[in-house]
DNA sequence: GAGAGATTTGCTT
DNA sequence: AAGCAAATCTCTC
């Protein structure tokens, strides 16, 4: 834990979320020095008490409301430490219209990897900007839902939150 | 270089 | 229909 600011590991302030949504209890976001979120996820209620608050209308969080609910795609450069593999897939998993899903395999081969559906797992794994980066779109080809870095009771929530949404 | 995945497929009961 | 193993690609240590 080096509190060196290295080109892999920029300098960010890390902020608290309000609840948004009826199931998120809250989020955790640092931005890096550029102003941009460097990552984002649930929260777990076991993060550190001094992380200080987010106001709720903060534009961030304004933005954060809308994608979440479907009104808005988010266009956020992605960090600029992600590998190039895992940019594709992210780049592609960003454009997954709300309340659709594909498989892992359909990723892999949408990037031109059709043999790589194991490896899109992995990288949708390190995606640093949940909700922002939808991966809870990308199920498995079997019809289950596959894992979530955000736990999956949270994938199947943001799923069933789409659909339901969606048909209105 | 080895090992580990948020998978997939085919083969075997 | 359920379980297992191998194939497959990339990242991390």
């Amino acid at each position: 834990m080096s509190l060196v600011p290295t080109p892999s590991r920029p300098v960010t302030t890390s902020f608290r979320i309000p609840p948004i949504g009826p199931f998120l209890s809250g989020l955790i976001v640092a931005f890096g020095e550029d102003g941009h979120p460097r990552s984002l996820r649930p929260r777990t209620g076991k993060e550190d008490a001094s992380i200080p608050a987010l106001a709720a209308d903060h534009a961030f969080v304004c933005r954060l409301r809308r994608v979440f609910e479907g009104a808005e795609t988010d266009n956020t450069p992605l960090p600029p430490e992600i590998h190039p593999f895992d940019r594709q897939v992210l780049d592609f998993v960003r454009r997954i219209p709300f309340g659709k899903t594909v498989s892992y395999r359909d990723v892999a081969e949408a990037i031109g990897r059709p043999r790589a559906a194991r490896a899109v797992g992995g990288a949708l794994a390190r995606n640093p900007l949940l909700l922002l980066v939808p991966c809870h779109r990308v199920t498995r080809a079997s019809g289950e839902e596959g894992g979530y870095s955000g736990g999956v009771g949270v994938k199947s929530q943001l799923l069933e939150w789409e659909t339901r949404r969606k048909r209105g």
